[in-house]
DNA sequence: CTGAGACTGTCAACGGTTTGACAGTTGGCG
DNA sequence: CGCCAACTGTCAAACCGTTGACAGTCTCAG
């Protein structure tokens, strides 16, 4: 059991600064918590702080508003880690966690954490930097919204989604198991716009769909074609 | 100067984490840089890597693309920080840097700043929990962009700057020296669009404007509005 | 294998934003 | 003090994406 979080903890790139021995310590203390899919892992204004790596599964991030509208952020494969408010401990949560299939979430409480951190300072500089390039990513998805049109922000994010998927980039396909409304809802955009959108991107062979399911055979080719497009 | 530089220094919430004794380490080590109005101070995709304080004057943050489109993502007061890739060495800065008026920047070299860090580990949490919170500003931005329509956009975001304007959030009105097309740029609208939002707030009475100035009387007012509007 | 629910494609009407154009206003610089 | 450049208000037309509605398709659980 412990054994197996620790697998986890490994295959966290936020952890990787960490020396094994350190893990050892905290793996006792974290919590595996299995999840099916749709099943609302954390809410928006929640308090409590805790890091959480997801140990298998897909899980979605993003919040609801009142009107029972939902934006999707980004969707977490495993290893991925989030619940940035570790850092920043007693403010509540900017967004909520969905299960998107079934999976686990391997917790460790954030008090934990931050006392191992403090016990390894050398691994500081790694996690400013895992901190810093997810605030470069918020900052491109802000910029692509404002200067690019429908078909350059969707383009953009499925390349972006790719590079989550796989950091290490291999230029093969890649495919999501997201439905058009899923798209729509990262993009703020309706099922309908998507739709057009992504034929277009189909015409020219940048993009294949199914029920369900979207594949970008050629990341490099899409990147190619986004980027001539516009600026 | 060095007593110049230090104050700049001490007025960054980034910097409050270290002692004051850190500060008179670096500060010999910092350079100062004037800067006029509209002067460009980076570029993106440029290397280098410095921490930058804004000494006095404001400084506009955001980028253009090859169109000359501009996009301007918030506009930073005396005390802001910047220069994220202090935190990644090596990787190209992801936006640029424009002096909006005339004023200064006190610039630390990234690797200066980073020794300083190691050798005052006990300031590591303060900064995570510096950049943590900049990265939920961003991530609202994108929530507030996908999820509500122009006028909830625009109002939320004059908040957002009046928040850093006066992190202490005094009640009272503040003004801004932004152009229509400043926030055009940085809402990704057009400024005739831009006008006609503004003029509907302005029947409210929620805010005044004139020559390339804008006021909010009362913050906590929009924000009422904003908030019963939607959502 | 079969049915129910989820997902999808498509259409016309509607609405809001941009585009493009022009005249009026403001403020600062010489 | 007066001019010039930057900023502003406003309009109609074109455009693009949404709204709302419905029938067709697919998947998975039973």
């Amino acid at each position: 059991m412990v054994d197996h979080v620790l697998e986890v903890l490994k295959s966290c790139s936020l952890l990787s600064g960490l020396p094994e021995a350190a893990l050892r310590e905290v793996a006792p203390l974290a919590r595996v918590r299995p999840f099916r899919a749709n099943e609302v892992l954390y809410q928006r204004g929640e308090v409590q702080s805790a890091l959480s790596v997801v140990g298998a599964g897909n899980v979605r991030i993003g919040s609801t508003n009142a009107d029972g509208r939902e934006i999707m952020l980004t969707l977490f494969e495993p290893g991925a880690w989030f619940g940035d408010t570790v850092f920043s401990p007693g403010m509540p949560r900017v967004f909520g966690a969905t299960a998107h299939t079934d999976g686990e979430l391997v917790e460790v409480p954030g008090q934990d954490y931050r006392a191992l951190l403090a016990r390894y300072p050398e691994a500081y500089p790694r996690t400013l930097d895992m901190l810093s390039r997810r605030l470069w990513s918020a900052i491109s998805i802000i910029e692509d919204n404002a200067l690019r049109d429908m078909p350059g922000r969707v383009g953009r994010r499925l390349l972006f989604l790719a590079h989550m998927h796989d950091p290490q980039r291999g230029p093969g396909p890649v495919t999501f198991k997201l439905t058009r409304e899923h798209i729509a809802n990262m993009m703020g955009m309706t099922r309908q716009g998507v739709h057009g959108v992504l034929k277009a991107l189909e015409q020219r062979g940048l993009i294949r769909f199914s029920y369900g399911r979207i594949t970008v055979p050629d990341p490099d080719a899409l990147k190619a074609y986004l980027d001539e497009r516009a600026g």
